[in-house]
DNA sequence: GTCTATAGCTTGATAGAC
DNA sequence: GTCTATCAAGCTATAGAC
């Protein structure tokens, strides 16, 4: 997200206030963020080194040091450019529970036309379940976040009628949040998984009618 | 698995045939596997150190190195600990599926029984996402297995009339292979899970009438 | 069978010149 | 803003004594 620089003014022409950092400052910070990702989506966390991220890009290690203080902070920026990009299912609403489901498969339509970004969540995600990993916490709490709403959705979805005969929300829930996640590393593992959408989509619908 | 020492008969008392390892040593041995599933569950593999498994059981790291002559190996090991107490699908026989279901929901309530094994497969499967880690081939057979052998099951049972009105077999065993992820990883990151193996059956109700 | 001691390397991070 | 040079700490793995 590029925010508007404080010196932005191209009213005055004189040095009165002082200076924001200059674009090339942000051009760089985003490079090595995006080295960042790739090492990270390629290797996890813990396998990535700060040395072959500075090797993507030509520079030397104490350069990222200059804009991250750790190894952790980069994988914070890491983490909200992810966000950045869509892998977000907050803004979904229970109580436009169809317009919701439909929105969680344009979701993983967006995934699938995102490979970069599903690799990462996969490796990220998947070292995150041991409790010592940086990113523990905030994958947790993703989790339980994204159940607790699909929940609620499916839910709103039943008093809509539109529910399938026989399926509970809560435990429906649970197998929505794990088929997201499952169909989004067989995707990255196996080349036969071939539309991430489609199937995606199909599951949804013996679930709800929307 | 344990199995019989070559020097097992206690029938004789002097030492005539060659000796084979004593017992002390194969206990060793598997003091050592113990300690290190319980630091890869805990830290992932690359997360783990050879120290922190030395650690737990009170010895020191060289002699780690005269049972295993690299970390690697001793995943390895680890590994087949994991196979010998029953992650293991490949005995499923597509003939009988019915019983193979059933015997699929069983694998869940074993594994509930068995929470260190979980979290074992849970941290090493997650990271193992990436291509450079040193058990990535082997998940990566392990899922393609897994997604062909359950596809052969629901297709059996499709024949049998014993799927339910319209479920694909193909996509449907996508669906299972990662219901089984993530409803373990879901069990081991949020106590709100009771049980795996209830979850897991009343999905597999939804989808075959077993 | 187990130890002490350490080689040999890589890591994340810093100091200071330009 | 970027570099060269370097640090202390941590890692896997080995040599050799007991």
């Amino acid at each position: 997200m590029i925010r508007a620089m404080p010196d932005d003014d191209t009213t005055g022409p004189g040095p009165r206030r002082r200076r924001g950092p200059y674009a090339k400052s942000a051009e760089r910070r985003r490079e090595i963020v995006e080295a960042a990702l790739h090492e990270f989506s390629e290797n996890g966390f813990r396998g990535a080194t700060m040395k072959a991220i500075t090797e993507r890009i030509g520079v030397t290690q104490p350069l990222i040091y200059s804009y991250f203080s750790s190894k952790e902070e980069l994988l914070t920026a890491v983490l909200e450019l992810r966000d950045d990009r869509g892998f977000d299912i907050s803004p979904l609403d229970p109580s436009r529970p169809v317009e919701s489901v439909r929105a969680l498969v344009e979701l993983m339509r967006h995934n699938e036309a995102h490979p970069g970004i599903v690799a990462l969540h996969c490796a990220i995600a998947g070292e995150a379940v041991t409790s010592g990993h940086p990113a523990h916490d905030s994958f947790r709490r993703r989790y339980v976040d994204a159940r607790t709403r699909i929940g609620a959705i499916l839910e709103a979805c039943r008093e809509a009628g539109r529910l399938r005969e026989g399926v509970d929300p809560q435990r429906a829930a649970r197998i929505v949040v794990a088929a997201m996640d499952g169909l989004q590393t067989q995707w990255i593992l196996e080349p036969e998984v071939e539309h991430l959408g489609d199937e995606f989509e199909a599951f949804m619908r013996t679930l709800v009618d929307f």
